[in-house]
This record gives structure tokens, C-alpha cells and sequence, in this order.
DNA sequence: AATAAAGTAGGACGATTGTCCTATTCAGAG
DNA sequence: CTCTGAATAGGACAATCGTCCTACTTTATT
């Protein structure tokens, strides 16, 4: 039975709040009223806000892995996985152009906080990054695979910080166009 | 006589404590602290945090317009004028290691506050736009020029936040010499 | 020296924050 | 039904926030 579900609700509004508002900017009483229970509930559920933070890395962390095992599973080529992967900003591109990316304006949040959980936060960057080496080595790149990587985070990443900047979807379409092209260029003859 | 000294040092240590901090998480009291000011003194020369922040970016803006002006009169071709910009990067990679951007995180940090001067802050990015768009221009790709100047501005932030996450210089020096190659197929034979 | 202005200090203010406590309600086991 | 523990509501709490006021000191002008 879903008994966790008040648990769960808490989770998924904190998430979204988290991505929209920020961190530090969304407060208990934002999330209370999102869920609609009382302020004085969480500490039954959570006893610190820091725990909530923990508990929605953890589901960023884990929806992460999940969608990128369904994508191991289908039948297309590493290439076509990774273009998938470039892809998710363009059927992400309103909310990035409002939010950015919500994995890289939390990393940037936490590391000026200097907040314990950064390096948690980091791990949903390097489950795309591991994800997005296998794919560049099974292209035979076994020797450069984790800068390949890199290097399709490090744009992807500004994509979408810049579309978030100047509230601009036209630049994810041309940005996301090049890489699809340097990624042809990557694994020509795949 | 530099009567607005004590305004100035306002500015600076708000200047370095919203990079090093973030707006939000910064007070009053820790710039009066960096000051070495009483906290009330700062209805005096500031009504508002608001007003700090216009400041700060007002500041930010036109030290960036000198930066460039520097820039545009040295000899150098508009490649190596490019290229100094690139190289900023690795020149200011301990605190992008620590920090992030400046402009990017500031303007990703008020885009989620809503805060209206996010389209001060995104003013500086144009800045850095419209001159690398000029230099583009310079080296004869008029019609694409924009588009260009976006692609260094998107790789470069996305170096930075990557560097940022990962708390790593060596993904900055990798990425600068790729986009430094990349400039060079761009330039080549001017 | 007298006066006005500029600049500074210290603290009060209402609001909001994260945290935490206690009383009440609910659901299931015996 | 009774009892027990999980779940919830509502509010108290100390601290901190941005803001704002008033009193004091410094500086400049005449």
C-alpha cells in the first residue's frame, strides 16, 4: 500500500519548489502549503530541512538512474542514446528557459552555500557523466570516453544556462543542433 | 577627492560577498561586517538590498565595458581578442573552481527569485555578446556573428558550472584548449 | 567660533525563518 | 469496543532577516 504517500507528497512538492524557487528561498511554509498539512508536521516526517534536501537528491538521483536504464534497454544505438540525452532539453526547453537546469543551478546554490550535501548533489551530475561514458566507449572511444562526457554536459550545461539568462528557446534549438552535429562527427562509421 | 569611499567599499565587499555567497544568503550584516560599518549606516547609502544589488551589478557592467575597451585598443587580432576571452577562464580558475561565474550564477540565482534585476544582471551578458559579436564580424562571419558569440558564451558557462560541480581545474584547462581549437577552424586564414 | 550638512552608530520594529513541543485525531490489532 | 502507536494540527521558541528611526560625531562653510 502507498503509506508513505504524505512522505512522498512532501518529496515531489519540495522537488519542484526546490527547482523553481530555489533552496534557501523556499521556506517550510511553502512546501506546507503546496501539500497542505501543517507547518508543524514535517518535523514528524523530516526532523531538519537539510533531511528534505537529502531525501529529494536522492529522488532526483534514483529518477535519474531509472530513466537511463529505460534508455540501456531500448535498442538503439549509443549514438541515438546520447542524442536522446541532448534532446531532453528540447522537450525540457519551458521549464529550463524559466529554471535553468535544476541538476546545475543546485550544484551552483550549494557550493556558494558551502552546504554539506553538494557532494550528493554532484552525484546526479556524475550519473549522467558515467552514463554518457559508457555510451562514448561502447562508440570505441574506450581512451577519451569520460572527456566526450564532459564535454556534453559542459554544453549542455550552458545551454541551459544561457536560455535561462536571456528567456530565449531559440538558442537550445541552434545549441542543441551543433551538438547532435558534433556528436555525428564523434561517431561517424557507428 | 573620493568622498564616495565609504559607498565604494559598500559596493566592493557586496561585489564579493554576492559571487562568494550568493545574494540572497548575504545580509546586511555580513557586508557591514566586511566593512567594518555599523549595520544601520546602510539606510545612509543604500535604502534597500535591492539598491546594494542594482549597484553591484551597475559596477560589474561597466568594469566589464573597461575590461573589453582594454581590450579592443591592444593590436592583437580579433582571434587573440577572442581568445583572451576564453582565457579569462583559466586565469580566474581558482574562484570559478570555488564560485561558479559570476554573472551566470547571479543571473541563474535571480531568474529563480523572480527578482526584477535579472534583467540588469543579464545586461552584463550582453555585454560580453555584443563585443565577441563584433569581433566575429571582424573575422568576416558577419551573417552568423550571434550566433557564435552565444556558442562561446554557452560553452564558457557551462565550463564554469561543470568546473564549479566537480571542483576541478583540469575540465577547465581541457575544454578552454577544445574551444581554443574551435576558434582556430573558425579564424582560420585571418 | 558658529552653524549646517554629511556621515556614522546602535538599536527597535515587525515579519519570517527553521526548529521543536504538545494536544488531538485517526487507523488497525486484540 | 478498547487500546496503542502512527499521523497530524497548531502554535511557541529563539534567531535572524530587511527596514527604519534617532542620537551622536565628524566635516565643511561662513
Amino acid at each position: 500500500m502507498p503509506a508513505a504517500s504524505t512522505r512522498d507528497s512532501i518529496i515531489e512538492a519540495a522537488d519542484g519548489l526546490f527547482y523553481e524557487k530555489g533552496f534557501e528561498h523556499t521556506s517550510f511554509a511553502d512546501i506546507a502549503d503546496a501539500v497542505n498539512i501543517s507547518r508543524g508536521n514535517f518535523y514528524y516526517h523530516f526532523k531538519t530541512k537539510d533531511e528534505i534536501l537529502d531525501a529529494v537528491i536522492a529522488e532526483r538521483a534514483s529518477a535519474t538512474r531509472a530513466m537511463l536504464d529505460d534508455w540501456e534497454m531500448t535498442g538503439e544505438s549509443p549514438r541515438d542514446r546520447i542524442r536522446c540525452y541532448i534532446e531532453i532539453m528540447i522537450r525540457n526547453r519551458t521549464k529550463i528557459k524559466k529554471y535553468g537546469c535544476p541538476v546545475g543551478t543546485l550544484t551552483s546554490e550549494l557550493a556558494k552555500l558551502g552546504h554539506p550535501a553538494l557532494g550528493d548533489a554532484n552525484g546526479i551530475f556524475t550519473v549522467f557523466r558515467e552514463w554518457l561514458r559508457d555510451q562514448f566507449e561502447a562508440l570505441g572511444r574506450k581512451k577519451d570516453a569520460d572527456d566526450l562526457a564532459m564535454h556534453v554536459l559542459a554544453r549542455s550545461q550552458g545551454i541551459a544556462t544561457l536560455a535561462s539568462a536571456f528567456r530565449d528557446e531559440k538558442i537550445i534549438r541552434k545549441e542543441v543542433d551543433d551538438l547532435c552535429d558534433w556528436l555525428d562527427v564523434i561517431a561517424e562509421g557507428c
